[in-house]
DNA sequence: AAATGCGTTTGATATAGGTCAAAAACCGTG
DNA sequence: CACGGTTTTTGACCTATATCAAACGCATTT
């Protein structure tokens, strides 16, 4: 694994707004994120746009580019953010001399469909408040992973684009926000969550 | 690519209804469609299912059992099909010798990435009209690109499974159906379909 | 040929979430 | 720290799709 650290010689910062990469450029690298948060969306041409994940610390992205050797989606930091840059050449190269790295590079991209399966359900089937709730202990999980509070964390995205993710307009992420406040299960102040009954917001996944 | 004929060596028959693989079964191979049709679908726990996508000859599925060494979701056969099953580690070997052919395995996945945005997409911003229409333009063009008739075909799934896969009831499904041939869009006889204006029908998708 | 059963169509009605609008809170900047 | 723009909240109302229900068609079995 520390020679994957060889390859990701490029280390690049980002301010919050700026785009990692932009649909349509031509794909030469996989981005590996260190530090910060970004969103990936695709734009339908007549302006609708999807988001399609909001990304973390030691997730890579790009992964999309490869099938076309370019880029389908932007990839906007949420906020002041470093990247590290991954060739995918090179990879590829290294991937052929080393089967575990090999095997992790697959691992990764498989990992990436059972998440896309995951929206898929929760888009297809999911109601607004089981949506909202899959969406915040997914973050919650994630966090604590990364050694953070999984009760207690910033938004870093907007109402809107957490609307886009989940299927739901920006009024009904915000009201359904306040419910589940006034539910007890947690408390919501803008972009400052905390939650408080893990346990029953669990139990409202899947609870018809 | 005939160095990857050499890997399949197995073939296997399945009758319409039968499961090729099912979520949690340990993993092992990646398979190709040579003729039929399959669907795959995730099972919540509560019951509720989702039809993740339709596979026709030609198409690799089992691609998300890798992240786990288990398939995560059910390929159940929609017709009379064969397969040839293809022993990932052996694939994952010969990829290490053959450049072309990790470029290809590494397309095949990102491809299935791209096709799940569009799918997220489509769930998370589209009207149940031009979900219809996405999906009998998808299928059309599929069809078509394997040398059949991109005007006339017979689907092979019920209103049931379209309804789960576009996030619509069947309901929704037949009626939308209904809605299209009065408008001289097509012709739809149960399970025949005959598309008579594409154009008009393409320009549903993105007309708000 | 009748009986059984799944899949489909269509109608009537209900509702979750969308739309429109306005006020309030927040944030970055000069 | 005041200002202007953006984001969030909340309210009132509306609509697309879901739900419930019944009839029908088609295929398979007896």
């Amino acid at each position: 694994m520390r020679l994957l650290d060889a390859l990701t010689s490029l280390k690049r910062a980002f301010r919050r707004g700026d785009y990692l990469y932009r649909s349509g450029e031509p794909f030469r690298s996989l981005f590996a994120i260190r530090t910060g948060f970004f969103k990936t969306q695709v734009l339908h041409e007549d302006g609708r746009e999807q988001v399609t994940g909001f990304q973390m610390p030691g997730e890579i992205i790009g992964l999309d580019a490869i099938s076309s050797d370019a880029y389908t989606c932007d990839a906007v930091a949420l906020e002041d953010s470093e990247i590290c840059e991954i060739p995918f050449d090179r990879l590829e190269a290294l991937s052929r001399e080393l089967p575990t790295l090999q095997r992790h590079l697959h691992k990764i991209m498989s990992r990436e469909i059972v998440r896309d399966h995951g929206i898929m359900m929760l888009l297809g089937s999911m109601r607004a408040e089981e949506r909202l709730a899959v969406f915040l202990l997914n973050l919650s999980q994630r966090l604590s992973a990364r050694g953070y509070s999984p009760n207690a964390f910033h938004l870093r995205m907007t109402r809107q684009e957490i609307g886009s993710y989940l299927g739901l307009k920006l009024e009904t992420v915000s009201r359904t926000l306040s419910q589940f406040q006034e539910l007890g299960l947690l408390s919501v102040k803008v972009r400052e969550v905390e939650i408080m009954d893990m346990l029953r917001l669990r139990s409202f996944v899947g609870a018809a």
